[in-house]
DNA sequence: GTTCAATCTGACCATAAGGTCAGGAAAAGA
DNA sequence: TCTTTTCCTGACCTTATGGTCAGATTGAAC
């Protein structure tokens, strides 16, 4: 066998192996969490879901708190940069638009990333705490000054900004979390028509409710 | 000692207790399921927050199961009589406005129900599926309706009937479920006047964004 | 007062869970 | 080839949990 030197630009399979199984034991516990909580999960199902012994789970992740923490932070992550849309346009229509149509497009791709996110709030976020008073507040205060300025140019009617902004993470996020739900009432999982329908009608009705369009 | 026999039409000393005791537990284990969700709940737990020996549930109730479902049929009792908020005045803006209200007094008043509501939609419904197939399921279609003939008549705009139920349940129950989340962005808990803003706030954008309000 | 059923509870049990560890396999480097 | 480091895992340990039960206590009926 020719054992060529491998290029040190290339990660080396050591560090191939340990990102596939990091990446694998991910997505399995974010299945796990979000459909039994963090109580409810067992690293046993996490294990089993990922096709690995349960001792390897632990190679990688020391606590089952730490993995739970890995997917907390990984959905906070992606909504971050998801709001980074609010900023390609300024006009609000286009702004906020964009940032819903981001929103319910995760609330797709995502929705258990978004289930674990609601089970840590709604457990009074024993874990990403710090997240909320720093990261999540700036981020915050700055999109309620952008508003303000937008309602100050008299662009869209003087609503209140932060609760514009809980209304916009209630309604995007509802349909991953409450899934299951609507789901049921729908008599089956929404299709690529009915997510387009539910964005179309999210996004309409805010922004009329704002002001931003007739 | 006078014994005198009591008064039939009253509850009787046993029953007296046994209501109580099942009031005391409930309350608990209300609390206790929406701080830690089903599986990180833990009987004993729920048994010292009611202040009784933890047999003495299980003399109540059977299986930690038969609690959790009880508690989860409470709310959505208390959702379902509010939901009559709705058909009190054939003016949309009247009628949905005060479901939209109704929905609120409740996350303000209910927040662990509704907590423990969406943990167990969340996790796949699996005690209350039957309810959303049926009660849920029924009471939705009939306010589609209901909404549909107000669009017919020209009162509201030609909305997704079935998105915008959506958005108000999303909404009014963001204030609870999330209510860690927007109380640490705010500071500190919602004060009467915060509430009052947050409704309003919430009435008059979904409200503007049908079309019943100008 | 006696009887009977309802209420209560400390002690106990079986199971399952998170986590550990010793030692084996495999990759990387010399 | 030899050594070292990383990766892997079956077996095991400790703890905590849901649930049980025998027997004590209390309220109701006569």
């Amino acid at each position: 066998m020719n054992e060529s030197p491998r290029d040190p630009a290339r990660p080396s399979r050591r560090t191939e192996i340990r990102q596939a199984n990091e990446a694998l034991i991910l997505a399995a516990a974010e299945k796990v969490f979000a459909e039994a909580g963090f109580g409810g999960a067992t690293m046993q199902l996490i294990a089993d879901m990922a096709g690995l012994p349960k001792a390897n789970l632990h190679y990688y992740f020391a606590t089952k708190e730490d993995l739970y923490r890995r997917v907390v932070q990984n959905i906070f992550e992606i909504w971050l940069e998801a709001a980074e849309a609010m900023d390609t346009s300024d006009d609000p229509a286009l702004g906020i638009g964009a940032y819903i149509e981001a929103k319910m497009a995760i609330s797709r791709s995502h929705p258990d990333g978004s289930k674990v996110w609601a089970y840590e709030v709604m457990h009074g976020a024993p874990v990403i705490q710090d997240y909320l008073e720093t990261t999540l507040r700036d981020w915050t205060n700055g999109r309620i000054a952008r508003i303000e300025a937008w309602i100050a140019e008299g662009r869209i009617r003087p609503i209140a900004p932060r609760h514009l902004l809980y209304m916009i993470w209630a309604t995007t996020q509802h349909y991953a979390d409450f899934g299951h739900q609507i789901a049921t009432l729908n008599r089956g999982p929404l299709s690529d028509a009915d997510w387009r329908q539910a964005t179309d009608e999210v996004k309409t009705i805010l922004l009329r409710g704002i002001g931003a369009i007739p």
